[in-house]
DNA sequence: CATCTGATGTGTACAGTGTAAACATACTTG
DNA sequence: CAAGTATGTTTACACTGTACACATCAGATG
């Protein structure tokens, strides 16, 4: 019997199942105890007795606690996704709007700093988790390439005087700079001023598109 | 009695101890492990085993395993503080030499990858661990300041057209999203000539010096 | 209706972790 | 020699993620 079927079947059904799955509080509650305090430092049985569930209740719906949090993490970066397209489309020249843009992911960032942490902090052995990981960052990637060769197509630069993947990757590597640093010494180091850095940052990374 | 005494008493005695203490061992032991394994993946029984003693016997010489692989990572920076003054001692132009100064920064830490991670990617909460990961930092962030400084003397820019510290800390971000991008997505990305890649980051970042 | 099946939850158990506490031994010093 | 201290071991505890076997129950099928 196929599983289409079954799925079906259960889509069809309207009997009255809680109004919200299971599933769906799981990775609720557990997405405010990972941002609260930490992957590591919240265990299965706690994620269990918030949600009202048995611990191994969590492994009928995630594989493992790996899973869980990777899945959270694809939400989230998701709806970074929403707001990077909603200031995308305001109206201004190209390179103001890249500038706002790459503001607009590392403020995301540092204010979702385990989102961070597991997803681009974390070493990745080659293998499917890292694929996954990767793709979360691809559509950000995406959306940097094309903001590049905007700017370099408003100031008429043509593909032979400026490297277009190599500048989306420069503007990349500045962005987890600023992330990761001000992440993980963010209270504890004498930073000059980290709003002026960030924004510092993002014009010298973008000087050459002006 | 005053410890210093016995200290000095110990070291004055030359009965015949093991040649290297047991204290460097477990260190040089688990600096390998943990280079190899991983942090994480090497548990204080395995240290113990491959030492050749017991794992309690490790916490006669380090309070727990974090302040063991602390211990280990300030080993390890201070010989990059070497390799450093040794390159900018070399002569040449400042701006040369600085430059080449952060590539090696930038190279040792991507070949000491767990050293990095646990030194510069794990988030700390304000905290005397804290202070010494910043501590740890110190001299590297002071010998890029005077690369800068250097660098601005020699091109005749006054303090009020270059903000140093700034400077100097836009290098260190730099430096950070390089290591820190390499290091998690080193082999599962698609990078564009990672070579090329920390050249051109580190030219971008030291344009404003030329 | 009775029966069967698959999805979903629970309880128990296991192998592993870091490390606190009590004990044993050997070396230094009064 | 006696006392004390430095150094090591053994045992035990509280915790982790999760494999496995079982219970329950909704829907499909005879």
């Amino acid at each position: 019997m196929p599983v289409a079927d079954k799925l079906r079947a259960r889509i069809r059904r309207d009997s009255p199942r809680p109004r919200i799955s299971l599933r769906d509080r799981i990775r609720q509650t557990a997405r405010g105890l990972f941002a609260r305090e930490g992957y590591e430092s919240v265990s299965m049985r706690r994620i269990g007795a918030a949600v009202g569930c048995s611990p191994m209740a969590i492994y009928r719906h995630y594989q493992n606690k790996e899973e869980l949090l990777l899945s959270i993490c694809e939400e989230t970066f998701s709806r970074m996704i929403q707001l990077l397209d909603q200031e995308s489309a305001r109206p201004g020249p190209a390179l103001e709007r890249m500038r706002r843009c790459v503001r607009t992911i590392v403020d995301f960032h540092i204010s979702h700093p385990n989102h961070y942490k597991v997803t681009f902090m974390t070493p990745m052995p080659p293998g499917p988790v890292a694929q996954r990981k990767v793709a979360i960052g691809q559509p950000v990637m995406d959306r940097l390439r094309d903001g590049v060769r905007e700017c370099a197509r408003e100031k008429g630069l043509t593909e032979d005087e400026i490297d277009i993947e190599m500048t989306a990757q420069i503007i990349r590597v500045a962005i987890h700079g600023l992330a990761g640093s001000l992440i993980t010494t963010g209270k504890c180091y004498p930073w000059h001023d980290p709003e002026r850095m960030k924004d510092e940052m993002i014009l010298t990374v973008t000087r050459q598109l002006e």
